[in-house]
DNA sequence: TTTACCTAGTTGCGGGCGCAACCATCCTGG
DNA sequence: CCAGGATGGTTGCGCCCGCAACTAGGTAAA
């Protein structure tokens, strides 16, 4: 007999690795992890700094808040990614010339050479993802995408 | 004139907040808190806690081992959660009957009374996170998304 | 001007997770 | 039998993140 401790499951009630949220989180998970190992291994930044570099350089100049806004971090995370940034001296934290509390993020030299690299590997990281679907599918699976984001945020 | 500490940007390499990595990586964000929130409020379980009780529900009895590979966890975390999970009384721990390193993870009445509850949260998660989709085009997305899967599993 | 709120940013705390070291148990070959 | 390796599970450490408290600087109304 096999292992008597368990009771019937005649019906599965929801195929749980079948689901939209498992599959999506874990497609996620993967896709992080291996964004993660990349750029560390190309670029010496671990994920959220990539993504944080990256942000930087391409809405600079830019406060901690619009770092959080555009990077989906809370104003938390985003002030710590930054801070380490300023201390790998890849991005440079200027005062608000009119506001007091207010700071500037930029890129440094050092941190705009970085940041070409960085985004040429997001583009592959991207482009490598996806490239197992043709255009047409990738053009379907965006505009899903787009609906589900637009659903799901702010509910 | 615009803050001039920035370079400029005549052509922006690549659409940062429009790439797949990010737009994947915020769905799987939003919604993961969402759940959070919902799994927390109706049957009291964190996020990883209703997994893990899901998980075991389902397939018990289960080892350690078999949780991480259902859950997506690795062992570590799968031992942890498991742990909790005993700690509030929803899950039992018994000794494998032949290997003495194993243990056998099965639900408890009152875990079974909760994985009742939990299992239809999840599904009505589920089918809220994608109810902004007809039906085809959720045929297609989990298409799209079981070939993602499958390409990005394990490169 | 002074008081009360608002906003930008920092920091502490705790949970989730990956990783690697570590035990205990088993298995296999000598 | 026993030495060495494989395997199941636990635990410590560090990163990432959400949340909330806190500081400091603006703002508006009495």
């Amino acid at each position: 007999m096999v292992a008597k401790a368990s009771s019937f499951k005649p019906v599965m009630p929801i195929q749980l690795d079948r689901s939209f949220t498992y599959r999506l989180h874990l497609l996620a998970k993967v896709s992080d992890h291996e964004s993660h190992k990349s750029y560390l291994d190309e670029v010496g930044l671990s994920l959220s700094e990539a993504r944080c570099l990256a942000t930087v350089g391409t809405f600079e100049p830019m406060s901690v808040m619009d770092l959080a806004d555009k990077g989906n971090l809370n104003k938390g995370q985003a002030s710590r990614a930054a801070q380490i940034l300023v201390d790998k001296g890849l991005i440079r934290k200027k005062e608000h010339p009119s506001d007091g509390r207010g700071v500037t993020l930029g890129l440094t030299a050092a941190g705009k050479k970085l940041w070409d690299k960085t985004m040429a590997l997001i583009d592959a990281r991207n482009r490598h993802i996806v490239s197992c679907l043709n255009k047409d599918e990738q053009a379907t699976l965006s505009r899903l995408l787009d609906r589900l984001l637009q659903h799901n945020i702010g509910e």
